[in-house]
DNA sequence: ATTAGCACTCTACTAAAGAGAGTGCTAATA
DNA sequence: TATTAGCACTCTCTTTAGTAGAGTGCTAAT
């Protein structure tokens, strides 16, 4: 592999490129980071880390700055690990208290401080109602002509939707409709009900009832939950301080990659692993963000992974930190959402 | 006022300065916009209209752009307003159709479509919570330890939160409480429940409870709804096509407002007057916006305002053309709402 | 009242020059 | 043999000067 020093150099490259955002040069790093060796020497070094492909130089008479080669031995290597101040981890257990009311706000809050944190983009991915269970229906009366139907999962999740009532129906055969699904569907994961167990609920208990279609309807409609509400983002606003979106072409590239919830998704599903995981770059499949690096962990509630929070920086970040805060967070976040009423 | 021949050339600058966002000189105007007079003549009466302050000049030697003062004549008096196309009326139509699974996402689906259509950015503030009538509250039933009290209003919005179930009380129990407060409470708006009502409710019904105490405190809750999830947003990408943004000072400026709800709110709330409503550059009272124009309507569902839709953009930004599609989102919004179960 | 003509002003663009940072190589040094 | 001082070289970035272009305002003629 590669001798101390050359580890000792390339650190010290890669810890300042983070900081300063610009090409490192040898003179830099003999003077800043002692290294107890003249910059020749150092030059040398760094020649040699660039054939290795740990570093790139951006024109001949320019600095050094560090490859996705170079990040990814820097980040299983070389990087000393971080952790949160004790005023960070005070920070985040009082932000709650003070700001959240309802659940999902949890999720935003939570946005909220990761950005703040670690002064990037971040996103969390709130549990999936397909991942949850069925608990029953219900009926909620609401005048002659309407109703509202409301799906319940174990965790208490509530899904609810208005239903116009179809003339002459009563409140008791709604009942019977809702007693019938639940029968059937109780304690079943949201994403093993297919359709065509709902085409046999319909087949064999109450066969023709424009209602009961509706009902249906919603419920296949509570099985397919939109993106949307699913993904939050936080620190859209600070990534414009980012010297590497100077250039407004490349924030708007970003931005329109943030818009599209599903390749969001896309980004955050494919990773399933324990932990926290860093994707530098290229390493990333998706186009629109190659120049970019993802950090990100699955959370758990009672022990079941339910979401995830990331993170989304220039391949530049401050990876130490981030990693800190995310895995601070993929620990936690279970607890507090507990706390706060999933 | 203005004689006829200045009001012609000041709406040929204005119309041209909107197109192109460059100074308008005097040969452009009497080249493209055939006035019958040759460049000099209209080179006198722009500056006559400088004098009287519906125009400005960068610099000496460049053409003029309109002041505030001249978009407000623009808008009052010269603009020709133009109405929708047969085939945009047909995408708003049909957008719903496709997208909505649920009420929140009729929201968000119209900031996207009033944002596409403009090409600017688009706030929906969704009906306030506190201006509907409170219809009844009931527990759900989740587990032993724990229920869901569902809040209902006339309008069949639904507040839901997960509350833990005191040691020793049944579901009898919790129903009685219900009852209690539904007796109370039903048909009242909910900006009239005062804290006071509340109280009373504590002190003559069942005057020590701790799951009293607690749905008391998750009405209380349901009374303050938080302002995050009231406006939706959309468009804010297509901003930094805008040149006036070109500079990601500017950009980062307006994100930056864009992320303080409370100042949405607020610059939105500031106007309850009947129709389009637009606010031109200075004549907006909140710093931030005062190089923009905010082009604003209500939106009513029974005959009842609840909501508004708003652009927000550029004071270059198309009159017209906005306060056409805010004209039409404004008589047409309510009836999407109850369609799709406001 | 309108307009042609012209001098004047200001910006935006381009090219040239110079400063600065950093490299790579060579030869000297420990 | 590893290190380093020295130096020529390369490339970018900034500054400067000059020029083209667009547009104005004024004056005198129509």
């Amino acid at each position: 592999m590669l001798d101390e020093r050359k580890c000792k150099i390339l650190q010290a490259i890669i810890d300042d490129y983070i900081s300063t955002a610009e090409p490192v040069g040898s003179r830099t790093i003999a003077r800043k980071y002692n290294m107890g060796v003249g910059p020749a020497t150092i030059r040398n070094e760094m020649a040699d880390l660039e054939v290795l492909g740990y570093l790139e130089q951006p024109h001949t008479s320019a600095g050094r700055i560090p490859s996705a080669k170079g990040y990814r031995f820097y980040v299983d290597c070389l990087m000393s690990p971080s952790s949160l101040s004790e005023q960070e981890i005070n920070l985040i257990n009082n932000w709650y208290h003070t700001k959240v009311r309802r659940i999902e706000e949890v999720f935003q809050e939570t946005a909220k401080i990761l950005s703040r944190l670690t002064r990037n983009i971040s996103l969390v991915v709130a549990p999936q109602f397909s991942q949850s269970t069925f608990k029953y229906m219900q009926f909620l009366p609401l005048d002659e002509t309407r109703a509202i139907l409301v799906v319940v999962t174990d965790t208490g999740y509530l899904e609810n939707k208005v239903i116009a009532i179809p003339e002459g129906i009563t409140m008791p055969e709604l009942q019977r409709i809702a007693a019938a699904v639940n029968s059937r569907l109780a304690g079943l994961q949201f994403n093993q009900i297919k359709s065509s167990l709902i085409r046999d609920i319909r087949n064999d208990v109450i066969p023709d009832h424009a209602l009961f279609e509706k009902t249906l309807d919603m419920l296949r409609q509570a099985l397919t939950p939109s993106q949307r509400d699913r993904i939050y983002l936080g620190g859209t606003t600070q990534m414009l301080n980012q010297p590497e979106f100077r250039d407004v072409e490349k924030a708007k590239g970003l931005l329109t990659v943030l818009e599209e919830e599903k390749l969001l998704a896309d980004i955050l599903e494919s990773q399933e692993a324990n932990g926290v995981v860093v994707t530098i770059g290229q390493e990333n499949k998706f186009s629109g963000i190659q120049d970019l690096s993802v950090i990100q962990a699955t959370y758990r509630v009672d022990g079941q992974v339910v979401g995830k929070v990331a993170v989304l920086g220039p391949t530049r970040i401050e990876y130490s930190k981030v990693m800190s805060v995310l895995d601070f967070m993929h620990r936690h976040l279970g607890e507090i959402l507990k706390k706060y009423g999933v």
